[in-house]
DNA sequence: ATGCGATATTGGATCGATCTAATAGAAAAA
DNA sequence: TTTTTCTATTAGATCGATCCAATATCGCAT
């Protein structure tokens, strides 16, 4: 900037004026250093401006697991409105490491992150999530919420879309509904299992808790649990799975088990990612809208950013229940086999 | 720091060189420092260190799609490299749209931005990309390769990949064989092409220019592809598809034509994303690992970031064929129809 | 006591920007 | 001509750290 000033023969305090484009510098002079910057192919420094300013246009995202297409599409939903609204994205991957998770916080808190977009790491302790309340930065959880912190939260309705969509079997006539997938430190099986049993209680149904089978959040978490289910003594007649990737891994056993999808057994997902169109028949899900999550959660952080003195809100996003090709009425006797 | 030193009863000098955990402080002081830092809840600024250091540990990612599970892939990969290395990610998508891409590179170089990882969208102007050659930081880019530049690459070889997948296809019989998907900005596509044609023209075969059908690269443009070329007068006996994606589209539309995958119709996909696996029949790929690119390109970037006089290098990463269940030998006469 | 080397500590300049309050210059009002 | 009022410009302090050269403190031998 000093070498700016000589060059354009103004001082560094015109300069920043110029920089900032303030109304303030003569037409004339601002051009004398819009020369200047280009010719000596002068770049702004945007840490040294905040410091100054004690200010940050950077924003923390850490998410648990962005190979999982649900959260890809949840973090670029964000990256795009913040990156709209003229901040830089802070972006680190937790890959379910609360220990990992615990240091890129720290260190991104260490760059002044104006705001925390935080999807926690399955197994992270509340502490970890309570020392976050006093950080002079506003803090929004996304998807996961951990119990009883008073942090902002953005999440899908998942006890209202477990219950549409435990409702809808049991429309059907279902009256053995398995629930597969996902596990009892993870807040959002916990949800979504109480939607479902919420449903069954209020048909008058006692959930029977064999039914109720956790499995690893992949597809092949999905074949096992599934399979599982099917050598009961009584089998269900049908499933709701904790995701689509889970209904993918039932759907694979299902046919392998020879069952006609729809017709011997119904099942429905969540999430509705791409791929649930596609399958054959294409699956029933609730759809969560994750690319809408992310926009959402980063209007709320954007919000406190612009008013800290604004309270941590919880949003909650409804959900809705996608209809396509997995359900079916429950079969009859001598097809249940 | 002025406070922690006051609390400590040291000077900002020393509070600095226990930051840094220097082996010149005494124990003893150390301790009161330490004390001090946290009875004060004082946070250390990474950005105040590196402007006096004239230093950085923020590393650029810009990515073309991040909702596209193969460079999800790629950029955890990335993350994760540099996070262990000690860097932090500023990531951006910037949903194929090359004048996004340029504000968010100019923004990340503003805020001195250690090293650049580029994944180029498509229709860069290679302007852009020559305007990177002569930035103080090092520039890699991954998985496009911008032709005649001279910034660092880490990509696959498209070339041997797809040639391998049109070998296997000509070693089964296969003699009319279709390229779908794509297009011609794309140098990926270009390079994938030449492999293919390059396998035909070393058996002798003329490529039927026909037979190579630009498309979309998801679902749908696979579906359209596959359609476009069963409506020949003398269709094709197996494809080659840009990519997985592009190959489960195909796949839909050959079951909805009635042609049974693998024995009517033989078809290769590329990359081997996760769904590859669980078609049906799985599909036969060629596997480009985009995880180990993404830790390959985070490991050149710090090489160079290490020793700035390192020249640019371009690395390419041998693909490998995945043979499923997809590809047999070309139909007789009569099945053809 | 004095000197000496080693070990600890420190003041003040500096990185690249912004901010405040002061000032210079020009035009308008007295 | 003098005063007032804008409009442009500027000097110097400041943000929170590091770095350098200088100095203080100590144990130990003389």
């Amino acid at each position: 900037m000093t070498d700016l000033a000589r060059a354009a023969g103004v001082s560094r305090s015109t300069v920043s004026l110029v920089l900032r484009n303030s109304p303030l510098v003569k037409r004339e002079t601002r051009h004398r250093v819009e020369e200047a910057i280009d010719r000596l192919g002068y770049v702004y420094n945007r840490n040294a401006a905040n410091l100054r300013r004690r200010t940050s246009d950077m924003v923390a995202m850490v998410i648990n697991d962005l190979t999982n297409p649900f959260f890809a599409e949840l973090a670029v939903g964000l990256e795009d409105a913040l990156q709209s609204a003229g901040y830089v994205s802070l972006m680190a991957n937790t890959g379910e490491d609360p220990e990992r998770q615990r240091r890129v916080l720290e260190i991104m808190r260490e760059h002044g992150a104006a705001g925390f977009i935080l999807c926690p790491a399955m197994g992270t302790e509340v502490r970890q999530t309570t020392a976050m309340t006093d950080w002079k930065a506003p803090v929004i959880q996304v998807m996961r919420r951990l119990p009883g912190v008073r942090l902002g939260a953005v999440v899908p309705d998942n006890v209202l879309g477990a219950r549409m969509a435990a409702e809808r079997l049991l429309s059907l006539g279902h009256r053995r509904i398995a629930f597969l997938g996902g596990s009892d430190g993870n807040v959002v099986t916990t949800e979504r299992v109480s939607g479902y049993r919420a449903a069954l209680d209020a048909a008058g149904i006692v959930a029977d808790s064999a039914l109720i089978v956790p499995a690893p959040l992949n597809r092949g978490g999905g074949v096992e649990a599934l399979r599982a289910v099917l050598a009961f003594d009584s089998p269900p007649t049908a499933a709701l799975c904790f995701s689509d990737v889970v209904a993918f891994g039932a759907l694979d056993a299902l046919v392998a088990a020879g069952l006609r999808v729809g017709r011997d057994f119904s099942m429905i997902g969540f999430d509705d990612i791409a791929g649930a169109r596609h399958t054959l028949p294409p699956l029933t899900t609730v759809a969560v809208y994750p690319r809408e999550l992310g926009r959402r959660s980063a209007t709320a952080l954007l919000r406190r950013i612009a008013d800290p003195s604004e309270p941590p809100e919880e949003e909650i996003l409804a959900p809705s229940l996608v209809v396509r090709g997995t359900c079916g009425p429950v079969p009859t006797e001598d097809v249940k086999r």
